[in-house]
DNA sequence: GTCGCTGCTGGTAGCGCTGTCAACGATCCT
DNA sequence: AGGATCGTTGACAGCGCTACCAGCAGCGAC
C-alpha cells in the first residue's frame, strides 16, 4: 500500500509544467538550459515558476543526475587570518553561481585531509579545492582517480593534480632576505610557527639565500610546531636573542609573530628598527599601521580563493583554462622596521603614512 | 524504455543486503537506527558494507525521507575574528555527527540575511543558526514557520525565535565602564565601528553607565559605518582626541581598534594608561602581548559556537534542552592598559605576565 | 517527392533510499 | 491456556527530478 507523506505543500516541476501548459520534462530544461526552450515556451515556464514560487529540489535533482553541485573545499585551519581571506574569496566568487561550497577543516593533518577526501569524494563533488601539494600518496591517488575538476590553493609546485594557484612561498622568503640584505642587514635570524609545508618552504628559502650570501647559521633559526600566536612570536624572540644576542633583523613566517616581535622588542627597549629590524609575512591589515610600521610580503589571499573557485566553475562547465597553473605572485611592502635609516625622531601625529607599493619589490609573473 | 546509465559501479544499499542476506529496509535501518535491529544482523549488514565500501547516497537519502542533514549557519563576515572562532566552535561539535555544515555570509546586511533564509529554508535544513535578533520582519516570519529547530547566536534578547545562546553586549559594556570608574577614569571616550547592532548595544551599555553616573557627553563618543580595522582605530582616535583632548580612557568596540588606537598613543607619545586609558572587547589573543597589555572584555566565543552547534543537534534528535535560552557571560580581563596606577618603570623582559583572570569581573551567569 | 537534417518537445523509466503498514514469533500477563 | 504486547523484519510504493530516446514539424537539397 501506499505511504501516507504529507505532500507538504510544496509547489513540484510538475505543478509548474501543468501551469505553463507544457511537459515536466520541459519545464525541466527551462532551469537547466533555458536556450533549448522555444522563446514562448520559456517565457510561460517563467512566469508560471514565479507565480507559484517554485524552487527545485536539490536531492531530487541530484539522484536523478547522478551529479551533484556542491564544490568541497578542503582548508588546514579556520582560525588562521590567512585563510579566512581565502575563504570569502571562494564564497564571494561561487555566489551567485549554482554551486554551493561544502567546507572542511583539516586542522593541518594530512591523514584528517585524507579521511574526509574519502568523505566528499564519496558524494561526488561538482569540484573540489584542496590546500597545498603535500597529500598523501593515498589522498593523491583518490585526486588522481576523481572525475572532477580540483584546484590546489596557496602554493604552486611541480605535478599539479589539476588545476593549481598560488605563488612561491620559497621565493617569497628569498626576496623578503634580499630585500634585508640591500638594507644593510647580515646577521638574520628567522622565527617560525606551525611548521607546516608552506612555513617550511619559506624557512627554506630564507636558508638558501643565507647560505647564497655566506651568512647561513643554524643557530639563527628558531621554530616550534606549536600554533601561531602574537605571544609565540614574542616568547621565541625572546629566545633567539638570548642565544644570539647580536642579530641585526628578524624575518618572521608570518605577521604575528612579528607583531609579537616587535612588542617584545618594545618591552626590552631594543630600538626598532634601528637595532633590530623586522619583517613579517602575508601583510595582514595591522602591519601598516603599527608603530613602526612593519615590513611585510604581501600576498594575493582575497584573489588566490576568488580565481581558485571561478577557475574550479568554468572547468566544471566544460572550459578548461588555457594555463592550468597560476602565479599569483607577492610583493615585499617595504615599511619603517626593515629601513636602513631610522628617522630623525620618532614621527609625530599626521607625519606617518602607509609605505607607498610603489617603492615594493613585486614579483608578479 | 530504460536508460542506459552506467550504473557507475557504485554500491547500492540493495547489494549490502544481499550480501548480509537481509531486506533491504533492514539493512537501511542499520544506518540509521542500528538498536532496532538484532545482533546478529546488525553485524553481517556491518561486515557486508565494510566489505563492500558502501557509502550511502546523501541525495537518495534526502530524497526519500523528506528532509536533509544540512545544518544552515547565517553569518555576517567571515573576515572577523569574532566569527572565526565561532566557526571553529560550530565546525568542531558537527564533527563526527551525520550533520553537515552550509555556511553563508549575509555581509552585515538584514535583506541578504532574508534572502539566504529563503534559500536555505527551501532546502528544508535539519536547523538552523543565525546570528544575532534583528531579522527583518518577513525574516523573523520565515524562521518562525520554518519546521526545524533554530539557534540565534552572539546575543540574547527577549523573545527567541526558538533557542538562543550569547551574552548581553549591553552589560558587557557596563561593566567595561565600570571598571574604568573604578580605576579613577571619568572622561571617557567610545570609539565604535561597522556600528552593526552588537556593537550598537555596547555604546547603549556605554551611554548608559555613562549617564548614571552624570558623565555622558555625545562629543566623546566616535563611530563609523566603515568596517573595522586597527588603522581606522588609530584615525578614529585621531578625530577623538583633536576633538577631546582631554578625555582619560578610550573604550573600543572591539580589539582591532584597540590596537589602533594603542599604536596611536605610541605614535603622538601619548603615555598608556598614565594619560589614556584604553579597553577592548572580545580579548583576541594579541590583547595580552603588546606592550602595555591590554584590557579586554572577554567573550566566549568559541563556546557560543560549539554549544549551539550542540544544541541544535540535540533538539534536532528530540531532545529539547531545558533551559532554550543560554547566557555564556564575559570577564573583563584587567591588564596594564586600563591600571590606575603605571608601574614604576616599563617592565624588563620577563618581569611581565599576561594578566591574572583571578583579578577580573566575571559575568557567568 | 523523398530524404536528411535541425530544433524543439514529450513519454517512459528509473536514480537509491525510506515511510508506512502488515506480519511474524517470542514474551508477558491474567 | 488464551490473549495482549513487544521486538524484529519485510513488501510495497513512492520522494521529485532527469537521462535517454523517439517523435514531429519545418526546411533545404537532390
Amino acid at each position: 500500500m501506499g505511504r501516507k507523506r504529507t505532500k507538504s505543500g510544496k509547489i513540484r516541476l510538475a505543478e509548474v509544467a501543468e501551469l505553463a501548459g507544457v511537459s515536466p520534462i520541459t519545464a525541466s530544461r527551462f532551469f537547466r538550459n533555458p536556450e533549448a526552450l522555444s522563446v514562448a515556451k520559456r517565457t510561460r515556464v517563467e512566469s508560471a515558476a514565479r507565480e507559484l514560487g517554485y524552487v527545485p529540489n536539490l536531492a531530487a535533482r541530484a539522484l536523478a543526475s547522478q551529479r551533484t553541485e556542491v564544490i568541497g573545499v578542503l582548508i588546514p585551519s579556520l582560525t588562521n587570518n590567512v585563510f579566512s581571506d581565502v575563504l570569502r574569496g571562494i564564497y564571494d566568487a561561487s555566489e551567485g553561481s549554482r554551486y554551493s561550497i561544502q567546507l572542511s577543516n583539516t586542522r593541518y593533518s594530512i591523514l584528517q585531509e585524507e579521511k574526509l577526501l574519502r568523505l566528499f569524494l564519496a558524494q561526488k563533488p561538482a569540484g573540489l579545492i584542496v590546500t597545498g601539494i603535500d597529500q598523501t600518496t593515498e589522498s593523491r591517488a583518490m585526486l588522481e582517480a576523481a572525475d572532477c575538476p580540483i584546484v590546489q590553493i596557496m602554493e604552486i609546485g611541480p605535478n599539479p593534480v589539476d588545476m593549481m594557484i598560488g605563488f612561491s612561498h620559497y621565493d617569497a622568503a628569498r626576496a623578503a632576505i634580499a630585500h634585508l640584505f640591500a638594507q644593510g642587514h647580515r646577521r638574520i635570524g628567522f622565527v617560525g610557527a606551525r611548521m607546516d609545508p608552506r612555513v617550511q618552504r619559506r624557512l627554506d628559502g630564507y636558508a638558501a639565500a643565507m647560505k647564497d650570501a655566506g651568512l647561513f647559521d643554524q643557530r639563527l633559526i628558531v621554530t616550534t610546531a606549536t600554533p601561531t600566536s602574537v605571544t609565540l612570536g614574542g616568547a621565541l624572540f625572546a629566545d633567539l636573542i638570548a642565544r644570539e644576542p647580536d642579530i641585526d633583523a628578524v624575518f618572521c613566517a608570518n605577521d604575528d609573530l612579528a607583531l609579537g616581535v616587535l612588542f617584545e622588542c618594545r618591552r626590552r627597549e631594543i630600538p626598532v628598527p634601528d637595532q633590530i629590524a623586522i619583517v613579517g609575512f602575508n601583510d595582514l591589515e595591522f602591519m601598516a599601521s603599527s608603530v613602526p610600521t612593519l615590513t611585510s610580503v604581501r600576498t594575493n589571499r582575497y584573489e588566490m580563493g576568488s580565481t581558485a573557485a571561478a577557475m574550479l566553475i568554468e572547468a566544471i562547465e566544460g572550459k578548461r583554462p588555457e594555463k592550468p597553473v597560476l602565479d599569483l605572485g607577492f610583493t615585499v611592502i617595504e615599511r619603517q622596521s626593515s629601513q636602513a635609516q631610522r628617522p630623525t625622531a620618532s614621527p609625530r601625529a599626521g607625519e606617518w603614512a602607509p609605505a607607498v607599493q610603489n617603492d615594493s619589490v613585486t614579483n608578479d609573473p
